[in-house]
DNA sequence: GCAATAGTTCCATTATTCGGAACAAAATTT
DNA sequence: AAATTTTGTTCCGAATAATGGAACTATTGC
């Protein structure tokens, strides 16, 4: 696994010296887990002998993604809110102190369609991340903003714990977070939370769109829709999955 | 890999004991490789202890998708092709006797949109795969073929390796393949291949519809556009490639 | 409350991986 | 063009990790 990542992080195909230099194995070793790794499809070698990431992980991953539960759920909920708000919506879900994004609709153009789709971005600079965040009980945050690494994305980043904990409770009292130009300049969301009833999967739904595009006063105003996005996700989660449990 | 294809292929979460039934394995040692896959996040339990495949390989396939050479190159290509139809176009590559649908541009709704990206089906009763196939050598093909097991998917499924070959042959002739309900009931497709300059890879692009609005007439005039996109995506590739090798 | 089924842990045996070294093939330099 | 360095591949005894039967615990259904 820590080879395909190596593979998987790499701007491109990488020669075996390059994978050398990255794992810190003696090359037969190396070879030999590469070798298999090929087998298995989980790599690919191209023309050239480099190494690339299989397709058999597209195909797997593109099987649980049709059939994930939560994000089948969801789905009606985001086109709607997609409809009322004409911006694009996401579906996120919290992994330790990252977000996953499961689902994107966009309105007319696709460009970038997969682009965000099980893309891993930091909670502290997303919307979907914080809204998440703020439904954490405090022991619970505490300990995973403790691990945190600030990294400042553009000039509004939230620099330090201090920052996202104040920011946190603000979103706590309002019911939503705001993501104001936080991770990409010139993009703007409003989030809200979507809990499971244990608590134990936390996960958040935005709209997002451009500045010059989207104002404060839009965000403040599809907020309500998007709460309500979330909360009808829940509702439905709960439904389904009541019966079970 | 084996238990996760079977967790990958399942409807839904399994138990412990549905795997257990499907990979035959003792049950401690099945318990403790689930256990290493759930380590690795490439599985995960839900609450109620069943067993699904992990977000981690979502992440990863969404990477490689995004950094994925040909994909890139064909992208423009797509939409263009896209525009000139008004209709569905898919890029799909051949391993084997299936083909992996590598990308999808729809026109207006954008419903299901990632449906289709990664999926693989049989190359015997899809556009892109049977034009993948009659851009292989006879004795490759040959052999491709005779692994094969006919399914009927629809009543316009090609039944067995003669009318497959004989398809081909027509493919061969005009550059370009048809699907006419061949997989699925009121799909139509035109399909033509793309193959790399040492042969090694194969894959094609296609245009889909609805029987009811793409007639006949309509995919033969689309014949040529698609052979047109089909062209420039194998141009483009040498010249990407060319310097290098 | 009890049986039956489901899930988990343990540990001596067994099988696999490890990694250094030798070998082969390219790429680079002289 | 020959020599040299860099890169990629194979081999095999030693070290390590996986195996699977059995014992144990937890959960479910009656």
């Amino acid at each position: 696994m820590a080879l395909l990542d190596v593979v998987a992080l790499a701007d491109g195909p990488m020669r075996f010296t390059d994978i050398l230099s990255l794992a810190d194995q003696p090359r037969g070793t190396l070879h030999r887990q590469l070798s298999h790794l090929v087998e298995e499809g989980l790599l690919e070698i191209d023309r050239d002998g480099r190494y690339l990431i299989g397709l058999r992980l597209l195909t797997l991953a593109s099987r649980s993604w049709a059939r994930n539960e939560f994000r089948a759920v969801a789905e009606p909920h985001l086109h709607r809110l997609q409809e009322e708000t004409s911006e694009t919506v996401h579906l996120g879900i919290l992994r330790g102190a990252e977000v996953i994004y499961l689902d994107k609709v966009e309105g007319r153009q696709s460009v970038r369609m997969y682009s965000q789709i099980g893309n891993a971005s930091p909670a502290y600079c997303t919307g979907v991340g914080k809204a998440a965040l703020s439904a954490l009980g405090d022991p619970e945050l505490a300990a995973r903003v403790a691990a945190l690494e600030f990294r400042r994305y553009t000039e509004h980043t939230l620099r330090n714990a201090a920052e996202l904990l104040s920011d946190i409770s603000a979103i706590r009292a309002r019911g939503y977070a705001f993501d104001l130009e936080e991770h990409e300049s010139g993009i703007c969301c409003v989030a809200a939370p979507i809990r499971s009833d244990d608590g134990h999967m936390l996960a958040g739904v935005s709209v997002t769109g451009p500045a010059y595009r989207v104002t404060p006063q839009k965000l403040q105003a599809w907020a309500p829709l998007t709460v309500a996005a979330a909360d009808s996700i829940m509702m439905d989660m709960r439904n389904r999955m009541g019966p079970k449990r």
